[in-house]
DNA sequence: GTCTATATCTTGATAGAC
DNA sequence: GTCTATCAAGATATAGAC
């Protein structure tokens, strides 16, 4: 108990930070206000600059790497129990569904729709969101790699699924339907399946 | 010429219509503003409104659609003139890398950005969307059952090969690097001849 | 560190002269 | 049909009391 040091300053920045995800997942960046930020952390709205003195832009760049860091310890929980590769992507994707459809349908990417915002607009959010898009696929490409995909195609079919994970989460958004990410799984297997074939 | 019928009203619509789907596939829907498409458009501010009188919502539902019916097309002239599904399907990938570095990196769908961020907030604009990729799913499903799919094996892989290119297209502008959409060439064409092996 | 009030700018949209 | 002026509401950001 001893973590907040007689200030219980880091809370009320935690709970920015999480409703900051929430909210660029289902409404985008430039949707989002900072007002609604702090109304749906509980926190007064001077605190947001308190604690993100950079404003929008840094609380945006923080969302962005803190997710991406989260999510790549998830594929390596995800992936790690499987010996077979094309088994532990399949099953990926099918808890993929479950995720979407439990969300009621917001992205289950919190870095998705930012990436392609600012992509043409904001190079210090486009740099992080794609260094997370990076990361996430050399941790992948490892994985396979050790499954007996050599190097080079290794990181090809990581970044191939990646790409399929991200397009079936928008078919799916867009549709209300968990079937373009099912559709989806059988496709990033047969990805696999070929590149452990060398085809 | 008896197009015009004496009004010349046609081209300043038009003109907004091209100006509201370059933004919006470069600042995202609700990062365009309305004065903001009339300067691209070379239209005065009130000229929106008289042609677009639903505002926004009805601006971006037109270029949806419309965008969508081109794109639309542009799989059929695509594919046709090829008879083997898996080397047309990884010569499309070519090409929109092509494409994509032509665009400099701008997003080469029109519909993908504003997918993502009307996908929770705004039904009308959620629809358009989803009946654009629903309807470049079937043109393209048809096309690959002609080549010997069965049905609703051609229909999950249409579906993964348009996820596949909107993923790469995210993972491509993030990275301002044509490489994902590349990698994502060789596994389309392996998704598509999996499925023509029935597997 | 917390919280409020405010400044400044931009947004989508409307009214009305021409 | 064209174009301008304006509105109310929202945005980001800052200043300063407590």
């Amino acid at each position: 108990m001893s973590d907040d040091r007689g200030t219980s300053t880091q809370g009320t920045r935690q709970r920015i930070l999480n409703a900051g995800t929430e909210l660029f997942r289902r409404t985008g960046y430039t949707g989002t206000g900072m007002k609604q930020i702090a109304t749906a952390a509980g926190a007064p709205f001077g605190s947001i600059y308190h604690f993100f003195p950079g404003g929008k832009a840094q609380l945006g760049e923080e969302v962005i790497r803190t997710s991406g860091a989260v999510y790549l310890d998830l594929i390596t929980a995800l992936m790690t129990p499987y010996e077979d590769r094309v088994a532990a992507t399949a099953d990926a994707f099918t808890a993929a569904a479950g995720t979407l459809a439990e969300l009621d349908f917001a992205d289950p990417c919190p870095v998705a729709t930012v990436a392609l915002e600012v992509a043409s607009t904001d190079e210090a959010l486009r740099r992080a969101s794609w260094e997370v898009f990076d990361s996430w696929t050399g941790r992948l490409a490892a994985y396979y790699a050790d499954g007996g995909i050599p190097g080079p195609a290794a990181r090809e079919t990581a970044s191939s699924v990646i790409a399929l994970l991200e397009g079936a989460f928008m078919l799916g958004r867009s549709a209300r339907s968990t079937a373009p990410v099912l559709a989806a799984g059988k496709a990033a297997a047969a990805i696999v399946r070929a590149a452990l074939d060398g085809r």
